[in-house]
DNA sequence: CGGATTTGACCACT
DNA sequence: AGTGGTCAAATCCG
């Protein structure tokens, strides 16, 4: 294990030491039940967050795949291509029929039976794809857990400039992307990464926890999703546009000094290895 | 009729 | 061989 990935463990033990001595101290006040629940949830997130980051599996595949490129290993040129786009994992309250309106134009060229999934995951695309090489795609899936919410993963970001509306933000969301494939090369995509780590700090304000888990860093995008109770006040008020209530934090973790040292925890824990890279963001949609 | 969706086949990877 | 991602012909729909 690098010494970065150490690191991160590190922190994030900490901080989950610190909700727990949080927890404790509000055992017998029985009405801030919210913050307790909120403070699991945070546990909960950290717990996630060390066990992925303890994923041996995970990390040495990322090594790897660093390996086979730079042995020159011949592939189909799509598959290639796809190690090095952003992937985000988005995750969020959905629309009927899973046609959730990101602002773009997508078309279906595929949908596929997941093993070990009660829902199929149908394939979108970019419908500029040929038009004007915009190589965005993303993943659409029902939660098992609960149908009413779509796990959404984008792989590679739009270049096209048509989108039906103005991009939107969904009512409420957070993605995590793994880049991983960052070559000392690609200087241009390290910078894009670099650029996202510099607006975690307020992203990681905007959203009211819960818990998130992915079982596999890699490619899983499983997890215990946003249900609309638990969002912040702003994020359910509305499904449409990008509200400004959007980017506020949720006032229990705005006015929670301890919160926030919470976030200054991950403030820190962000500063990783370009191998490895964990973020948050708000995307447009 | 043209674009979008469906769906079985195919391919790459493990 | 199993699985996930993509292709492309058939079909649907406005």
């Amino acid at each position: 294990m690098v010494m970065e990935e150490k690191l991160v463990i590190n922190e994030l033990e900490q901080g989950r030491e610190l909700a727990q001595r949080l927890m404790s101290n509000l055992k017998d006040t029985s009405s801030i039940e919210s913050s307790k629940n909120l403070i699991s949830e945070i546990l909960s997130i950290y717990q996630n967050a060390i066990s992925m980051l303890d994923d041996k599996k995970v990390l040495k595949r990322s090594r790897e795949i660093d390996d086979k490129d730079s042995k020159n290993v011949i592939k189909k040129r799509q598959v290639f291509e796809k190690k090095t786009e952003k992937v985000s994992f988005f995750v969020g309250a959905g629309q009927e029929k899973g046609s959730i309106d990101d602002g773009y134009c997508w078309r279906k060229y595929g949908q596929k039976e997941i093993h070990g999934s009660i829902n199929p995951r149908g394939y979108f695309r970019c419908t500029h794809r040929f038009t004007q090489n915009c190589l965005a795609v993303k993943q659409v899936q029902k939660s098992d857990r609960d149908p009413s919410i779509f796990e959404v993963k984008y792989v590679g970001s739009h270049t096209c400039n048509n989108t039906t509306t103005s991009p939107k933000t969904p009512n409420f969301s957070i993605s995590m992307f793994q880049q991983e494939d960052i070559k000392p090369t690609k200087t241009e995509e390290a910078m894009m990464s670099l650029e996202d780590l510099e607006s975690t700090k307020n992203i990681f304000r905007t959203f009211s926890f819960s818990n998130y888990e992915i079982e596999n860093a890699g490619g899983g995008w499983k997890g215990n999703l946003f249900h609309e109770d638990q969002l912040s006040p702003a994020a359910t008020t509305s499904g449409s546009g990008i509200t400004s209530e959007v980017a506020t934090a949720p006032a229990s973790v705005e006015n929670s000094e301890t919160a926030d040292s919470y976030f200054s925890s991950l403030d820190n824990i962000i500063d990783f290895g370009p191998d490895w890279l964990l973020s948050c963001d708000v995307l447009n949609w």
